[in-house]
DNA sequence: GTCTAAATGTCGGCC
DNA sequence: GGCCGACGTTTAGAC
């Protein structure tokens, strides 16, 4: 069987389930009323609630309230999670070291235990990163600039690496700094460490400096300007081109026949409207 | 009821069950095979496997695999939640604007969804943040330098807000940037952006830049150097001081009836020690 | 292991 | 809402 469900269980039953699905190396959500301990690079308490446990095969641990997309305790990949019966209630402890973290969820009451067996897996296919940015430049260099040839990526300096290291027409040496999104000062900070750390291996240089991002804000570019440094704006590859515009037209929306449902909590009068698309 | 379960339903009967959730505020977790989709600011296209598919009733989305902390793919609170069964198959969309982003999950099998209503909340209280640091510090200044005097915590400059600005005995400015944790270079560059900015303020004045943190990387190090910038090491306050020892004796160990039980797959030969604390 | 920078980062605070 | 910086960031890659 696939998924394995106890619904209010007693405590020591819980336990017993949840023995046999780390045994078995299940993907395990406890859900009920529970306090949680952490202690580690910093600690945190958490006084009694209704929250969701997610225990992973791979060690990790994360407990969910219902708001936020990050979990409001948790213990990352690599630790080990110990269950218990302690007092008639059940207890999830999952330790790690290197840093030595402790994360400790007492349960006062358990709604619910689900194990489900993860069988297969399939790669993520991800598009849009800072990667292809750098592929699309090295393809094409007149997008920083006519004229600009790169000699190397991820070139090593006492700052650290820089993204794309090339020529300018004039024979300049060129320091590009890519960024994905929209950049704050922060970059123009590690622009300016490149370009000052080849500006002292070699004195005599000019060396100039180029951030290539969609957009800068005000700060950054009086930043720049301050510097002496440069900016060009390119766009990410989105990586769905004119794709999803032929799926909003219906192609698949034939002969199926589909009901809806929509969900976020309306705090205020919000109308839900009929639109099947 | 605090809990609502349908194992192994019909895709229908899930669309219902979600239907039921979304309105009532509920916390989802839907398991069974499906495939992801996301288009945004990246996009990534995730085939057929077993997962978990998380729903909260502010808006969160969060598909999880059996590996990892972080979700596979996801949408931020503020989206909207939609299902609908087309094809005979559940499917589960989130999307939201600012940016336009869209996660679309496909259910080829649904295992089990379940529906948990959401009550109470506790405070987390946390602590061991930069803001312990800055704290201790206006404490005692003499942390940072015998004589030191701060003068302003967040002080605006044209490359962003100093953590603690102030005056050594010297009478000489002074620039303290706070990290709770060991540094790298950006920590170096940002403290050189900051005494830049108010060496440019007042071309006369002497400033002097210092890094506190608990420790400094050795490129960081060099960079200091280089810089004429100083270090000073302290570490974060823990929040545990001499506490868990004494839990570790095992206090409250006496005579409570406990059973234990361990969870992480064992890949290789990893032995476990049956010790108790 | 340590170090370094990216990320669909997320989150909170301030303007 | 945009901007800015912290975070128990997590994660992947290089050494």
């Amino acid at each position: 069987m696939s998924v394995e469900t106890l619904h209010r269980p007693a405590h020591r039953d819980a336990l017993v389930a949840l023995d046999h699905a780390f045994e078995r190396g299940d993907l395990v959500v406890v859900f009920g009323r529970c306090t949680v301990e952490y202690d580690g690079r910093a600690s945190s308490t958490l006084g009694p609630g209704d929250r969701l446990l997610l225990l992973k095969p791979d060690g990790s641990a994360l407990v969910h309230t219902d708001e936020k997309r990050t979990p409001v305790n948790w213990q990352p990949p690599g630790s080990e999670h110990r269950a218990s019966v302690r007092d008639g209630r059940l207890r999830v402890q999952s330790r790690r070291s290197n840093p030595d973290e402790v994360l400790d969820v007492r349960f006062e009451r358990v709604d619910q235990i689900s194990a489900f067996s993860v069988s297969e897996r399939a790669d993520l296919a991800l598009v849009g990163s800072e990667e292809d940015l750098r592929t699309r430049i090295l393809d094409d260099p007149s997008l920083v600039e006519e004229g600009f040839e790169p000699l190397a990526t991820e070139r090593e300096t006492t700052a650290g690496p820089v993204d794309v290291f090339g020529r300018d027409s004039d024979g300049n040496a060129v320091v590009v700094e890519l960024k994905r999104r929209r950049v704050g000062p922060s970059a123009v900070r590690q622009l300016q460490g490149y370009v000052d750390a080849i500006g002292r291996e070699d004195a005599d240089a000019d060396v100039r400096g180029i951030l290539v991002a969609p957009s800068v804000t005000d700060r950054a570019a009086a930043l720049l300007d301050e510097r002496g440094l440069e900016f060009v704006s390119l766009e990410p590859d989105d990586g769905a081109g004119s794709d999803d515009t032929s799926r909003a037209t219906g192609a698949d929306a034939t002969d199926a026949s589909e009901s809806e449902s929509r969900g976020e909590r309306e705090d205020g009068g919000g109308e839900l409207d009929g639109r099947e698309d």
